[in-house]
DNA sequence: GACTATTTTTACGATTATCGTAAATGAATT
DNA sequence: AATTCATTTACGATAATCGTAAAAATAGTC
């Protein structure tokens, strides 16, 4: 009954984090069954993994309505994660910069485990915004993820195109995999992708991976207007080239580490 | 053989916590056998909770080195932790309005599993300013740590005492259990703890305990200021009222969140 | 470049922590 | 009081983790 755990990874871990996880601005409060729906666990295993957080102090429980919430350990915790995350420093300076002298709102990327996290995003003062999560392994409506496509080797390419789901967000949204593909072949001969209002109406982008040594796409670069500003065309001309440059530069400075 | 798990509490869970809280901005970088040290573990789980960690995006291993550094998902739950501890919206506003109305340097703080942890922090302009971890264990030098001290019930003060190293770090530290015992009458006759160059020469301070509905101590907030600009005992004239009202607001706003 | 020391990775049996059913307790509603 | 829904506890079966030990990879020395 050799039945070997046949890796060195801690399922248990993995499954504390995913609760963690769940606890953000817009969902600060949770239930222990509304957890254990979500993650899809059972009971008593979420007792004993909230329990292990309550006890630890990054989680509270509300005596009365049982209702859990972040405790003073996870905003030191989360105080930690953020200021030892130097990525963030070394590749923050460059955009800033960027941003400022020409005017355009930036956004980088890293690309880990098939999914898009958003690692900085600089915009320009008095401009429309929009929220974006700051995950997504949706990568058929955004100008990065159609950048990092369009830079995969065709197998982990057609892999990733089979795991969209094609919702429908305007209606320019890319919503079957042929129109996919070919706007991946265009990104590919132009050297950038671009967005033309398929995830917000107005909101249009260009965005060119960033190249790991290996020769593997491990993030994106993004600059994004509306065309109350630019039209998409005009986005092109004037910035497509710095938006290269940009990318070949982070490149430089993140692309041994995400190797 | 009935072994039972004694407790509803997840070992797993623990350990990749105190793995995850290693790294912050004057650590960033730990190897493996580092880690196992630090934390006590043997070398097959510390691979394996690291793998995990690995998989998930919380670290990044450099292939060369092998050095450990967070990765990006680590920044996204880092953003999340911190925006969705909440204690701290409800609590920041009242503290910034007393240090900006009477230009004194405020700081709150929680006390869990017998831990100091800093919630919050706000200085006067142009003073001088000094550096503290933002959990500490040691209650015996801070203003905070003797005013918690002087709250809790005496079985539990006793037990804590007993726990302090007593590191000397000024020449006015306190640096055995019996002074400190004596400090912390006084404080209770007061209804705040003092603090006169025990931790930083020059620093002074004066501090109260939070205490929550059920009676207990959860916190502690302090006024800081440094000898250039006030002499102890105007401090504690001046503010030491300003300091109980404050206290007791807080304990309003949070008294039965950490009952 | 061979040799040693150190660190990381893999293998696998022994151990024990976690899973998951089921029942008990508690809180809220009618 | 009865019903419902959520949380907590008990406990046996299962499967994951521990921890020794050996292999592989890497760094350091001569």
């Amino acid at each position: 009954m050799t039945k070997r755990s046949n890796d060195y990874f801690a399922k248990t871990l993995e499954k504390g984090i995913k609760i963690l996880n769940l606890f953000d601005e817009s969902n600060p409060a949770w239930s222990q069954t509304a957890i254990a729906e979500k993650i899809g666990m059972n009971m008593t295993s979420t007792y004993r993994l909230v329990n292990t957080f309550i006890e630890m102090g990054y989680l509270t429980k509300d005596p009365k309505t049982k209702q859990l919430r972040l405790g003073p350990m996870a905003a030191v915790l989360g105080n930690k994660l953020l200021s030892g995350f130097d990525v963030h420093e070394l590749v923050r300076d460059k955009i800033d910069a960027v941003s400022a002298r020409y005017q355009i709102s930036v956004e980088f990327y890293l690309f880990q485990n098939d999914t898009l996290i958003q690692i900085h995003k600089r915009e320009t003062l008095n401009t429309l915004t929009y929220h974006q999560d700051l995950i997504s392994s949706s990568l058929y409506y955004t100008a990065s993820g159609k950048a990092v496509l369009s830079a995969l080797d065709d197998e982990r390419r057609e892999e990733l195109i089979k795991n969209q789901p094609f919702t429908t967000l305007t209606e320019k949204t890319i919503t079957d995999a042929d129109s996919l593909r070919r706007d991946l072949k265009a990104a590919q001969r132009r050297g950038y992708a671009i967005n033309d209002g398929e995830y917000i109406k107005g909101l249009i982008a260009i965005a060119t991976p960033v190249i790991s040594t290996g020769g593997k796409p491990i993030g994106a670069v993004c600059f994004t207007s509306t065309t109350l500003n630019f039209e998409l065309d005009e986005l092109e001309k004037q910035h497509s080239a710095l938006l290269s440059a940009l990318a070949k530069e982070l490149a430089g400075l993140i692309g041994q580490r995400y190797s």
